[in-house]
DNA sequence: CCGATTATGGACCAATCAGTCCAGATAGAG
DNA sequence: CTCTATCTGGACTGATTGGTCCATAATCGG
């Protein structure tokens, strides 16, 4: 109908996306998205809401993207086990920057979960996801004999997403590679030695 | 020499974590502070610095009495595989409400320890010396015959620690008691059977 | 080319923020 | 009792907060 808007959506989410997953929510003041997503005041709000609902759609997209990459790197070729190994290790290997950065989600459940309905229930069917998507390879896993029958796939499931969350943490806290690298062997060899 | 304070330092400090906890840093508003700890801006600013040295002490004295608990429960009367588990399955134990509240430390972490160098620092020394902990409690399950020689002590500490963060904020994101005792149950048996 | 509709940007707002100042209260030392 | 050092509470600060208003610009359908 009428005047087209000068920016991209997709990408405004995604630069806002970057600041909240950097600085955190009440850290990110609406200055820092409006700079960062490169837009003027008003646009962000006839867009967006306000700052919360930015907020939600950035950490939604967030989630959306990050169990996509999860699925995908878990899709087992050769062997189930050594892509949840893959996966784990991943974190061992990113920069210290990266590190430092953390996952969005788990300092969205930290500072946010309490509180804040709509982030609780964004997390909750999030780790919904990528538990079920460590159930599937552990069943893998058990069809391919890597793991032994034995081990309950969902309990399974659900303590690799609990290592995964924790080395998150652990990462952020500090702990060195090599020592991020021992929790993720360690925490694959569980598996295979049931 | 002059007129003392009418206030006890300890308790206005434990009040004040108890606000941090809850809130989170950027969250919590001098205002908040001083009404927990019931008493006058003055004295808060005299006696503390300022927001962000009463945070330190906050945390330190959180990670201290923490580390003491931990240290406490997982002395190994019976069996140290046994205060493991229990440690860990406390958290399932654990009402709604602490549950959402979650970890101190781990909430430090997340909201903090990218930006802020202190709490970087206090938070991993608490990790250390939690790591350390559980470190000797699968020495002293090593040498009870509880789990298997193979499995190297320092790697298993820093196993179950991440796997005690992973649990905080596997609490914190909602997951129901039975979700987290299974993941504890789990975590334990990775030690038992290797 | 025109009118309806939407986007934009800058001025503006009250509220709140962390932190300071100061006047008066209070207690120990002498 | 007095002097002095500290403590206390309320008024106050400038800066920043998230959010709104409005005048102008731009684009579409007709």
């Amino acid at each position: 109908m009428a005047r087209p808007k000068e920016f991209d959506r997709d990408e405004a989410v995604r630069r806002a996306m970057g600041v909240f997953w950097e600085k955190g929510y009440e850290a990110t003041s609406t200055d820092d998205l409006l700079r960062a997503m490169g837009i003027g005041r008003q646009s962000m709000y006839d867009t967006f809401g306000d700052k919360h609902r930015l907020y939600l759609e950035a950490l939604q997209r967030y989630q959306a993207e990050s169990a996509a990459s999860l699925m995908e790197r878990l899709r087992a070729e050769d062997s189930p086990l050594a892509a949840v190994e893959r996966v784990l290790m991943a974190i061992a290997s990113e920069s210290a920057a990266e590190r430092a950065r953390g996952c969005m989600g788990v300092n969205a459940i930290a500072e946010l979960a309490q509180k804040d309905a709509e982030v609780a229930s964004v997390s909750k069917s999030a780790a919904m996801t990528c538990e079920a998507a460590f159930e599937r390879v552990v069943q893998q896993a058990k069809r391919r004999g890597e793991v032994p029958p034995s081990v309950d796939a969902r309990q399974a499931g659900r303590f690799l997403l609990n290592a995964l969350q924790g080395l998150r943490v652990t990462a952020k806290a500090g702990a060195p590679p090599a020592a991020l690298r021992e929790v993720a062997t360690f925490t694959v060899a569980s598996l295979r030695a049931r």
